[in-house]
Order: structure tokens, then C-alpha cells, then sequence
DNA sequence: AAGTGGTCTAGACCACACC
DNA sequence: GTGTGGTCTAGACCACTTC
């Protein structure tokens, strides 16, 4: 890493391989490895078979942001979590969900919009989707008591999923619900979750305004 | 993985230690420690030294991002990248930078206001501080050919950094330099840098309408 | 004090990717 | 074919934390 860092080994170079590191700094070729192992999942080199490692040419920053559950957030942050399910609809897939995920069009669905609240204020808005035909168990669930996202989290197995940050004008719908100006500007995450190949839950979250996401490198 | 995706072993549970593991399936001690470490590492276990390794109460997701220059970003996008320094400063740092990051009044600043361009569209704008007591260098370089992001990442040591990710509001100005209405919802990231203990840069990016960052986890 | 994970060693074989 | 990283083993000592 410092040699990295004071361009002794500049981006692209190709350093020396395990076995003359390992000589160089008397230790053993497994340490060398675990060191180069830690620097290739920061981002800062990139190690190939046969081909050795070289320093990243493309310092991309990764940053690793942590996304809680909501009420941790809201915890977090010193205030008290509570929220409400404003609707509830069981019904078939749009024709734009159903070409989305590929769903067929008698997938049963469950779609909920809640709103979550930080001591008595809005925090956010959410409109999810939750594929019925993998988790069939979600609908006779109490809700009210236990969020969708912690039911989910504690009754289906691990799962992929896809984040996609972005930021949108609040609509005259969620400016009532979220309490602030039509046209707010408000952090926006879209959520969609697979098990295996299929897709369990979709949700859209609509942050009120002032909420920033933070992380470090 | 698949003790914790089919529930054998719950959230908060102690899961056996490393000794017992390895003699359960048969192989080395360090074997199980590479495996119970990159779990960990994805935030699906909590170890801690005495009191063992437990499946992971939170199911914080940690969803690594990952922030290209702007000029990778664009191109990947298939676009043609370019930028404009639409305006440059040399001054002291306002009392506000002052107290944020312990500046003293005499430290001298670059101020930078640069557009970023996707084809002939505008992508991004950016509002960028140099502590040019640390890289006294940028000031006399170039930097209408290579970006001031660009000159940073080949020219200084490795850094940490800070990201604040959020939306915001187009200001008068910001509308008329990204092209769009006022008050427009704009994606916006605040990246401060260090090297060591002294602030390098502060830069404040808001993306025009529409864009977006994705990440899976 | 004791038990846990954290790290290291010396050696070995494997798999991939380039020649 | 051949050299690189990827992984594993068996054993050892250390450091942190809880008891």
C-alpha cells in the first residue's frame, strides 16, 4: 500500500509475484497472498492467473454503503420508529411489472404502500411489490406489527438484489404524505430482490427531504 | 451460507467455532477462517474473539458502490466525454470552510466550477475546494486537458473519503448551467478527501436530471 | 484465567490463462 | 507447456474479551 501510495508502483505497473514478495519481507507466500487478497477487494489491484498483479489502473473508489432496515435508521438516529400501512391491494401484475420481471400475467401480488414515520414526522415513503406466488406466507402476516421489509427479512432465505439510487420531484400524492412541498427534491431508492431467479419484491422508497446517505472509502 | 439462508441457524444465534467446524467438515482450521471471514466481511456474521460468531442480527445489506472518474462514467455510458472550467479562484477559505475543516484563515484554496458533458449534453456540474497548501502542484497545472478529479488521482497519495449522497433542488444557476427547470430534483454527491489528517479536496457534484446509480448487492 | 478469533508459517497441489 | 495466483493443510503463537 505505500508503495502504492508514493507511486513507487505506479497505476498499471505490474508488481513482482507472491513468491519474491514473500522472500523480499521474510515471510511466508501465504501472507503475501492474504495482503495482496485485502488490496485487489479494495479496488487497488487487480491480480490475474498467469498474469500477475498490477496496480489498478482505474481507481475506481468503491464504497460500501450500508442500508438498513428502516427502523434501525430511524434508531439510529435517535428517534422513535413507527409506522403505518396506508393501503393494501392484492392484485396481477401490471402489463410494465409483468415485462419487467418477467412475470406471467396470474402471478398473484401484494402490493403495499406504507409510510414510515421518525418520532411523529414522515421519514419515508414506500410502495412495494411482494410476488405472492414465492412467499405465499406474507398475506396472512400481521403487518401492522411487524414491517414487510422485517417480515421478509426473517422469513425468506438469503437473496440477491438491486439497488438503484436517484433523486425525484415529490408528486402531489407524496407531498401530502411526506409533508413538504410539491416538487421537493427527494432521495429516492428502488429496491428489487430475487431469490434464486425469482423476483420476491420490488419497492420503491421515498425519502423526505433533508435525508442524505452517507458512507466512507 | 446455507445453514443461515435456510434458517438452521436464526439471527443471533452462536454458530460452533472455528475447531468444531473444521473437524465437522472435514478440514483445516485456517479453511474455516478464510470461509468465516468473507462471510463476515458480506455482514452476515458478527465475530468477535471470546465471544464466538454469531449470525448477524441486523441484516445490514451492504451494497458496494462504485464511483468511477466522471469521464469513465460518461464513456461507459457511450458517450463522449468533455468539460469546460467555467470558472476559477484563488482565495482564503470562508470562515464556514474554515470551522468544517479546521482550515486555518491563511490556507490558500483553488476554487473550481467545472461542467461536466455527456456528447453536447450537460451531465454534471461541479463545485470543487483544493487545499493548495497540501498539493501546491494543481495550481500551476493544466487542468483544461485533464480534470482536476484526474490530476488528483494520479498526482497524490492514497486518500479516505467521505460521501454524502442526496438530493437537492436546482438552484437558479444550476438549472441554467445543467439545462433544466428550476427547482428539477438532481442527484447530488458531497466527497470531502484526505491524505492523513489534511483535508485535500471538497467537491460538491450534482447530476443533471434523470441520472441515476446502481449497485447490486 | 481461559477460550475465542486473528494471524502467521512452510509446504503442497490445483486451475487458469497466456505463451 | 508453464508460470501465475487460488486454495488448502497442520501446526503454532498471539490478542482480545469475557468470565
Amino acid at each position: 500500500m505505500r508503495r502504492i501510495s508514493d507511486k513507487r508502483w505506479q497505476p498499471g505497473d505490474l508488481i513482482p509475484g507472491e513468491v519474491e514478495l514473500a522472500e523480499e519481507f521474510g515471510c511466508a507466500r501465504a501472507t503475501v497472498n492474504r495482503a495482496l487478497r485485502d488490496l485487489a477487494d479494495d479496488g487497488l489491484l487487480d491480480r490475474k492467473r498467469k498474469a500477475g498483479t498490477r496496480v489498478a489502473l482505474n481507481p475506481v473508489r468503491k464504497a460500501t454503503v450500508e442500508i438498513p432496515v428502516i427502523r434501525q435508521d430511524v434508531e439510529a438516529r435517535g428517534k422513535a420508529y413507527s409506522f403505518d400501512v396506508l393501503d393494501r391491494k392484492e392484485l396481477a401484475p401490471t402489463s410494465i411489472l409483468q415485462q419487467q420481471y418477467g412475470l406471467a400475467a396470474s402471478t398473484p401480488l401484494l402490493g403495499l404502500w406504507t409510510l414510515h414515520r421518525a418520532d411523529t414526522n414522515a421519514f419515508a415513503y414506500e410502495e412495494r411489490w411482494i410476488n405472492l406466488a414465492v412467499v405465499p406466507d406474507i398475506a396472512t402476516a400481521d403487518l401492522a406489527t411487524l414491517s414487510a421489509n422485517e417480515w421478509l427479512v426473517r422469513n425468506t432465505p438469503l437473496s440477491r438484489g438491486e439497488f438503484t439510487f436517484s433523486a425525484c420531484n415529490a408528486t402531489a400524492a407524496e407531498s401530502r404524505v411526506l409533508n413538504c412541498d410539491q416538487g421537493a427534491a427527494l432521495f429516492t431508492v428502488n429496491r428489487t430482490t430475487w431469490v434464486m431467479d425469482d423476483p420476491i419484491t420490488a419497492v420503491r422508497l421515498v425519502y423526505a427531504p433533508g435525508f442524505s446517505m452517507k458512507t466512507m472509502v
